[in-house]
DNA sequence: GTTCGAGTCGTACC
DNA sequence: ACGGGTACGACTCGAAC
């Protein structure tokens, strides 16, 4: 039989001995599909006389077949033998090998079942194929199970529309297991449901009442199977619900089963969790959001709440979860609709994600269960592992405990140029960046392991000072081949988006993006297979050396530049025009190698730089521009910064936007001194003085005890929720006791207590303003004084 | 008891 | 344990006076 098919996800299993590969996912149709193949494993062996060792490797048990074969290891060519046998058997068959020599190495032992399967099988996850096969019995249950014959990848990718059920749990206690699940919501197409045992009257139709907790979890289980969905997805579900399902479940002796294969779920084994269950992906929203969609968030924090509101525009319902024991029926009512619409908020955040999902998963070919968990160094070495096969190259092995310990102890690298400013308020400026500066380096010089040649020069090679001389070899590495690759498509669909765009495309563009930026962090990274931290350090060097280059033909071309950091700097331009400035864009282009280049980001009407709090110098990574359009660009300061009150910020953006706006500090300085006079009579709210910061590690663990640590304390001792990572919410009272550390005068935002109003004064908004006035010649003293004379004046 | 500088910590920039 | 280094600035804490 045929059929068009796409599949979602793997799973390996052994029959009599031998290791099958089932392979979920649907149909054209619609219909649910699973395909069971025979899986291909091997590893290689390296060894100074191949020829030698190979008969004896034959005879080995469970051995099936031995090849000598051709391949590149590290960009090198070698005979390496390569050893068929199952995976299980593996770790025994080589370990026998090791026997025989001493100079026997092994490689591609540590490539796990589904990523080899996908690689030598060509069957990719989320992409759609023609499938030929027979039907299979085997206890799965999905509308077709059948035996993989062939399969052909389709010329024309129709577009995948999962079937996706949200959910979401709440719990009588934060601890997993500890209380009960009081209610469970459920969200998929046009299928909206609350499961609870809690009764109430006038409860909406789409609240369902079971006898318990456990025929909750029963039904949940029913109607999950009988949405028999492609996809279940949670929000922070790996870590909470899906454990606490668990758990509960495991209490009351339910076997809880889901999915085509009725899957138990499973935990991986350490932290953090993953819950999985074998034949339904589970996509816990918050870890794909953490390491691929942090970065173009602005929100403060990545809680469901701030990421729906910045992403799909809608909040989290409010509630006061702390008087649960009290609720009377309305409030059960509003808790079941709050409940609800969690999984509403994870429904909808799926759907914004998924291009993203689904492009990512189709480029780096991994699952997509597995992409939504990756680090950003896993995405960027699957993606290597994944094209290995076009370079003939084998794998490097992944660094085991001992070399991942030395490596952390290897010393920091010299990083990024950033220059100085001359603290002031400019105008007519212009920003030129490099585009993708470091990945654009790696290629351009061809960095990475294996063209690093060592700190030995040899002919033709190139050399770079990295605080010793390091080699590099001229001859294209597989890295620089794919990055090139990875930039030029990068390039391409950017391009396409332009002309047409759509969240396809967009998506496709973003992830060719990321991988791009993630390849340098990688070759420092100590886990990385691909670990060079001379690639990286040589990177930095050459990016160094050129932005300092790119600022001196700046500066001689008569231009001013008045600050840099990393790939671009900000200048003057001293009269010259626009006309002027791009030719000279041009022409510096031209003088660039490879594929760097140089670019304007903007041109803008003014810009301010401040001096540092310690000492006259001016600050680097602090400044604040606006563009021709008006648009304001603020960066490092207290504005941007969570870590200080609302007060503080609002007051900084305001007073920047004025001066920027307006050229002059005058009407700002009087905005500051109404701000002061209304803190001084203790008119701004206390919500407005609330600092937040986070609690990085268990309160046991800090040598320094800051405020928000002594917070952390009081609430644990409250029984409050408090755990590492949390955002902590205090506000600094005044005690009256002038000797008393601002952490003796922290305290909860529902603590009574009277603001400080010092505090609040000399801590926060003077500090916000104080050196962008100091620009204009303004002192503290001028801001307070002529307040103070005001006042007197005012009476 | 106060002062001061080193060290810790969190957050931002690119 | 799950990208890198550079930088600012608040706050604590203990030595020095």
């Amino acid at each position: 039989m045929k059929l068009k098919f796409i599949p979602s996800d793997y799973e390996y299993f052994v029959l009599n001995g031998k290791t099958y590969m089932k392979i979920f996912g649907k149909t054209s149709e619609g219909k649910t599909c699973c395909l069971i193949d025979e899986t291909v494993n091997f590893f290689y062996v390296l060894n100074a006389e191949p020829e030698k060792l190979i008969k004896k490797i034959k005879d080995i048990e469970g051995v099936k077949r031995v090849e000598l074969v051709s391949k590149n290891y590290l960009g090198k060519p070698v005979k390496v033998i390569k050893v068929f046998c199952e995976y299980h058997e593996m770790q025994g068959i080589a370990h026998k090998i090791k026997g025989i020599d001493k100079g026997v190495e092994t490689r591609e032992r540590d490539i796990n079942q589904i990523t080899r399967y996908i690689t030598e099988k060509k069957i990719k996850p989320l992409v759609w194929y023609e499938i030929q096969g027979s039907p299979f019995t085997e206890r799965v249950e999905a509308d077709f199970v059948i035996k993989l014959e062939k399969a052909w990848e389709l010329e024309k990718q129709p577009d995948f529309k999962p079937k996706v059920l949200a959910f979401d749990i709440e719990t009588e206690q934060f601890e997993i297991g500890r209380g009960k699940i009081l209610m469970l919501s459920l969200v998929s197409d046009n299928f909206r449901k609350v499961l609870t045992w809690k009764k109430t009257n006038k409860a909406k139709k789409y609240v369902e009442f079971c006898k318990d907790e456990k025929e909750m979890l029963e039904k949940f289980m029913q109607y999950t199977n009988k949405i028999n969905p492609d996809i279940i997805t949670g929000y922070f579900s790996d870590g909470f619900d899906f454990p606490y399902i668990r758990a509960r479940a495991e209490k009351h002796g339910l076997d809880l089963r889901l999915g085509m294969t009725k899957s138990r779920i499973v935990f991986s084994k350490g932290r953090p969790l993953n819950a999985k269950i074998i034949g339904l992906v589970h996509v816990d929203l918050l870890k794909f959001i953490e390491t691929v969609y942090s970065q173009y968030l602005q929100s403060e924090t990545l809680n469901l709440n701030d990421v729906a509101k910045e992403l799909i525009g809608e909040e989290k319902l409010k509630i006061n979860h702390n008087k649960v024991h009290e609720f009377e029926e309305k409030e059960w009512n509003d808790f079941f609709e709050y409940n609800l619409q969690d999984s509403v908020l994870a429904y909808k955040l799926f759907q914004k994600l998924w291009p993203d999902m689904l492009e990512l998963t189709r480029i780096i070919q991994e699952p997509l269960f597995t992409i939504t968990r990756q680090s950003m160094s896993g995405l960027v070495e699957s993606y290597f592992l994944h094209n290995l096969a076009r370079f003939n190259e084998i794998a490097e092995k992944r660094p085991i405990h001992e070399e991942i310990e030395k490596r952390r102890q290897r010393q920091k690298y010299e990083g990024a140029f950033v220059l100085q400013p001359q603290p002031a308020l400019y105008e007519n400026l212009a920003i030129f960046d490099f585009t993708s500066m470091y990945a654009s380096i790696i290629v351009s010089f061809n960095l990475s392991l294996s063209t690093f040649l060592g700190e030995k020069e040899q002919a033709n090679s190139l050399e770079v000072d990295i605080g010793k001389k390091v080699y590099f070899s001229k001859k294209k590495g597989f890295v620089a081949k794919l990055l090139e690759e990875i930039i030029r498509l990068r390039k391409k669909y950017k391009e396409e988006l332009k002309k047409e765009p759509n969240p396809i495309k967009k998506a496709r563009s973003n992830a060719f993006k990321l991988l791009a930026n993630a390849i340098y962090g990688y070759h420092g990274f100590f886990g990385a297979r691909y670990y060079c931290p001379e690639a990286a350090a040589s990177t930095a060097a050459l990016a160094r050396k050129f932005i300092k280059e790119t600022i001196d033909k700046t500066n001689r071309r008569g231009y001013e530049v008045i600050y840099a950091d990393t790939d671009g700097f900000a200048f003057l331009l001293n009269k010259k025009t626009k006309e002027e400035t791009l030719e000279f864009l041009k022409k510096l282009n031209t003088q660039l190698p490879g594929i760097m280049e140089l670019d304007l980001e903007d041109f803008y009407k003014r810009g301010i730089w401040v001096t540092k709090r310690t000492g006259a110098f001016g600050a680097k990574k602090k400044y604040a521009l606006i563009n021709e359009q008006g648009k304001i660009k603020i960066r490092g300061f207290e504005t941007v910064r969570r870590d200080w009150c609302a007060l503080a910020r609002q007051v900084q953006n305001k007073v920047l936007k004025m001066i920027l706006k307006e050229g002059t500090h005058e009407n700002a300085l009087v905005y500051v001194q109404e701000v002061i006079k209304k803190l001084k009579k203790r008119e701004i709210p206390k919500e407005e003085l609330i600092i937040k910061t986070q609690l990085k590690k268990p309160v046991s663990e800090y040598k320094s005890e800051g405020p928000h640590v002594t917070i952390a304390k009081k609430m644990l001792k409250r029984g409050m929720p408090t755990e590492v990572g949390m955002l902590i919410h205090y506000y600094v009272s005044d005690t009256g006791k002038s000797k008393d550390r601002i952490k003796d005068r922290a305290k909860l935002p529902d603590e009574e207590g009277k603001y400080d109003v010092k505090y609040y004064m000399h801590n926060q908004i003077l500090p916000a303003v104080e050196n962008i006035f100091e620009v204009f010649g303004v002192k503290e003293k001028d801001i307070l004084e002529s307040e103070q004379k005001k006042l007197d004046f005012f009476g």
